[in-house]
DNA sequence: GTGTGTGCAAAAGGTTTGCAAGAAA
DNA sequence: TTTCTTGCAAACCTTTTGCACACAC
């Protein structure tokens, strides 16, 4: 419960106005001890099933690009039909295991430092992702 | 022109009938010396501008999924509305522009290798991709 | 009260599918 | 002639939008 405050607060701090459907989607994001990777059809389906409560998809897909913009969220670059959002916005990589659709966080020591030893004229490196695909095996690579 | 008795030979060679309308579209996309990045709807334009000749867009999305299937293309990992592919096969990572939505092929020499030392239990590693988005200055990260 | 946010339904945009007609083997 | 391919339109799915009503401040 006092987490709610906290939620407000820094909803607030960033200017938006906390409602009731935004806390509610802060206590399924954030009150959490783990990253949380998801698809907005599967955050929709778990508040829906989990708190008894329907928040309209609009709202959902609303909210979320707000605390995308407010670096709440993190949107991960992945070629499926759907997007996928994670709750750890450090920088980190990810892997995706194509059997399941899931992604796992990646660690800093369980990949070396990447080295980008180019320029492209002009632009500057806004972000590295890398995403390594896995599969049990006999898989096919996409 | 003998290009295309090459292409058919290819294609049939993996099952394809060499089609008037695969043909086309191998001419655009592998009678070049760069390799070529492109949507579904660019390739669609190009063929209908360049070619004049309009090719079904049923037929495209088979087609570019045939290719992709048989390793003729690959497709990019980009969170994207659209879909990318490469006819570069090859193991390679990627700049990406987000200014202009451009893809940048990236050599070995511009990145160190990625070495992975973490192993994700029961499952092999089917692809390691590197994304690196650019943009000239002020642009956000997504 | 004023300005935001919500929810619904409708629209949009990319991709897939069903099926009849056409082309390759 | 048999099987695969094409093309069109409709369907599908995710995401966005318009607008009236409701809520936060």
């Amino acid at each position: 419960m006092s987490k709610n405050v906290e939620f407000a607060d820094k909803l607030r701090s960033s200017g938006l106005r906390p409602t009731k459907q935004r806390l509610k989607i802060c206590e399924v994001l954030f009150n959490r001890e783990k990253t949380f990777h998801f698809t907005i059809d599967e955050l929709a389906k778990n508040i829906s099933d989990n708190l008894n409560e329907k928040i309209s998809l609009a709202t959902v897909y609303n909210t979320i690009h707000a605390f995308k913009n407010k670096g709440y969220l993190k949107e991960i670059s992945i070629n499926t039909d759907k997007s996928y959002f994670d709750t750890n916005v450090t920088n980190h990589h990810h892997f995706f295991d194509v059997d399941s659709n899931e992604l796992i966080d990646c660690n800093d020591e369980d990949i070396g430092k990447i080295n980008i030893k180019r320029n492209i004229t002009k632009k500057k490196i806004k972000s590295v992702e890398v995403l390594i695909k896995v599969a049990s095996d006999t898989q096919n690579q996409n």
